[in-house]
DNA sequence: GTTGAGCGTT
């Protein structure tokens, strides 16, 4: 009866996002379901995942089928603890096509392009909007491991530096030494592929940072992680949705361990590298 | 095993 385990949209006309942020980055869907349900009707719960991790990133949408619950499940279940964390529902800016709503009301809904004529110009909203950047370079908080850096950039932009800066003086070293970097990337490549390759399997860029912090400094003897790490999915396809299961899938059982649910760990992942043949000079 | 700004899916 529900579209609970579909893939996007289920039907989005009358009903009304609301953004749930600074959840526990271990709660599903199946645990905000039962908690944003019991103050409206929730239409369909959505926790955004990384594609690469393929882990939660700390928000989820719930979908309410009237702003009255949505706006009271918002000042019911804003600033409450969810799982131990302080999570803030709050009305979605912005549609799942990128495109601002109002008060989380969905204006319309997503519009397949098949016969539309523009002519009409119903959604004459352009995408003006970057969340496009920001959504890509957005890894958690890996940046402390030196993964990206571009999202401080913006932040710093719209002063909204909440208590910590690591990087407040953006010299343009950074700049030019990464251009720099880039530049012999590129340079190393048109040469000589051998190397590039070896770094290639690393998939998009992983972390320049790494490597720009120590050139000439041989590389560590541990060898590259590959961040492609278990994508095959730690939970079910229902995860991607609420599942009106309110049993919780979690190790509090103890024994049970979140690898034994279904996930094909490929031990060959080490393999996928070169033996022998590192890349390093 | 971790992390913590911010707005979404086949």
């Amino acid at each position: 009866m529900s579209h609970f385990g579909r893939t996007g949209p289920p039907d989005i006309r009358d009903t009304f996002s609301l953004l749930v942020l600074n959840i526990s980055f271990r709660t599903t869907a199946d645990d905000l379901f039962p908690l944003f349900e019991r103050y409206g009707k929730v239409v369909d719960v959505f926790i955004p995942r990384d594609r690469r991790t393929g882990d939660s990133r700390g928000f989820a949408f719930v979908r309410y089928r009237y702003a009255d619950e949505a706006q009271k499940a918002i000042d019911r279940l804003d600033g409450r603890s969810v799982d131990g964390r302080n999570i803030m529902v709050q009305f979605a800016k912005y549609g799942p096509n990128a495109e601002p709503i109002r008060k989380g009301r969905v204006l319309e809904v997503v519009e397949k392009s098949r016969d539309r004529d523009r002519s009409r110009s119903r959604s004459p909203r352009p995408r003006h909007r970057d969340r496009d950047h920001r959504r890509r370079s957005r890894s958690r908080s890996r940046e402390r491991h030196g993964r990206d850096r571009d999202r401080d950039y913006r932040r710093q932009s719209k002063s909204k530096s909440r208590s910590r800066s690591r990087s407040p003086s953006s010299s343009p070293d950074h700049k030019n030494r990464r251009r720099a970097r880039d530049d012999d990337k590129r340079q190393s490549r048109s040469k000589s592929r051998s190397r590039s390759r070896s770094r290639s399997r690393s998939y998009h860029s992983a972390s320049p940072a790494r490597r720009g912090a120590s050139p000439h400094k041989s590389p560590p003897p541990r060898r590259s992680p590959t961040p492609e790490k278990h994508a095959n999915g730690k939970d079910s396809p229902l995860s991607h949705s609420v599942s009106p299961s309110p049993k919780r899938e979690k190790h509090a059982n103890g024994k049970d361990s979140p690898l034994s649910r279904s996930v094909s760990p490929s031990p060959k992942r080490a393999g996928s590298r070169s033996p022998g043949s590192d890349g390093r000079e």
